[in-house]
DNA sequence: AGAGCATAAAGTGCATGCACTTGCCTCGCC
DNA sequence: GGCGAGGCAAGTGCATGCACTTTATGCTCT
């Protein structure tokens, strides 16, 4: 019966199943490859089966999941020539955010990007590698709205977010941590004497060691074997 | 009755609403803020009011329609600024292409880029506006495609295509025919010596050109009128 | 007459049902 | 024993129906 959900969260149906679905790919819960069946996913969620299909409707126009007609969904596999684009876009993207941010963040902007960045090495010193890469979102998430311009953010945020399953393990090497500090403060240092072009250089090369980092992980593709199939007779 | 469509075109029914949803906010037949009425489109195209919403779902991924919970859905209002951020978006999609492509261009890539580019100086000539536009979407791109990354192709063509409603008029004005072709030289001549800086800022020129021909016709928003309610009763 | 409220109409959101497609499995055939 | 045709089960694609939300309309009361 509609109007009555068993686990209210929040916006339609389809956008809980939408953030459900994704958070469980991103998340690598769910991994490339695997089979999204509707009516598993239905039964799961406890929704009928057509909020689902529009959330894999979504989710694939989001390129998180692929949809072949007539024959079912699957978790997008992203091949390693796919992914490596993926990763040299983002560093052009950051790049250009990075840019625009040298030259057009406010006072404002500017002053909280440096203090927090400054309050973060405090995260570097003590090893706390949890607090350390939620403030790396927050940092980059500074940069992408510095740039001001909302359709660049848009697709960086985007990219980013379909690079997620494979950047889980960055901070996973020795030394990572310290080193991802240094070059945001070169990124830093650079917007803060408005030089764009220094800024995208350094933006650009963080996330391309970034992309290193993460594509060593790539190949491996741990979590979960199970999930999707337990609610088959 | 499924099975049997009116129409028979390809894909599935969902791909054909789409297709014919998107074509007609692209070329300035929907025009932005018109009420998006999922009956009148599914009688409109003699399909349910099932397809119709997940095309209409898509589209809003694509950023083609907005859709307000319980409140129907309207083709994109864009703002005046939120269009100069995408042509923003698209001079440095574009430059990018055009850096990469100076790299990466097989000889092939360059030879055919090349002719093409060659040829279509008769078309300036003898002001062949229609074919010049044709062409002219080519050679974009065979841009993309020559950056040789996949994910700049797809953030590229996308924001093409939204920007397609803005950009019908562009050669309308005088002359703008041969200087666009001059443009496009300058690129051509570029990628050709390799000389992926020069091509990057000759392709962002070129846009941010193109941004400023179109931005004239942007606030005027000419086209139909009407569509969109004649089943209403 | 105008503001507020009730009520109806329109339209969205989701559930359900049925036809069609696909993949698998079995059985007959060579 | 391998191979192809037929049939079966699972699952997708779309249509339809009903509940709920929003919006338009008319009515009452001040």
């Amino acid at each position: 019966m509609p109007g009555k959900r068993s686990l209210v969260r929040s916006g339609t149906t389809v956008d809980q199943m939408v953030r459900a679905i994704a958070d469980r790919i991103v998340t690598g819960y769910l991994r490339p490859g695997e089979r999204l069946d509707e009516g598993s996913l239905a039964a799961r969620f406890d929704v009928s089966r057509t909020p689902v299909r529009e959330a894999l409707g979504h989710l694939s126009a989001m390129g998180l999941v692929e949809r072949r007609p007539n024959r079912g969904a699957i978790v997008a596999v992203i091949t390693q020539e796919h992914l490596a684009s993926m990763f040299e876009s983002m560093a052009e993207l950051e790049a250009i955010c990075a840019r625009f941010s040298a030259a057009r963040m406010t006072g404002g902007e500017r002053r909280s990007l440096e203090i927090e960045h400054l309050a973060s090495a405090r995260l570097v010193q003590i090893g706390a590698e949890e607090d350390y890469e939620y403030f790396n979102t927050e940092f980059h998430t500074r940069l992408y709205r510095g740039a001001h311009n909302t359709h660049v953010y848009d697709l960086t945020v985007m990219t980013r977010s379909r690079l997620a399953p494979f950047r889980r393990a960055q901070f996973m090497l020795p030394g990572r941590l310290a080193k991802s500090w240094q070059e945001h403060d070169v990124i830093v240092t650079a917007i803060m004497r408005g030089d764009g072009m220094a800024a995208g250089k350094a933006a650009r090369d963080h996330v391309s060691i970034v992309s290193e980092a993460s594509a060593v992980f790539a190949a491996v593709d741990p979590v979960h074997p199970e999930f999707s199939q337990s609610a088959r007779r």
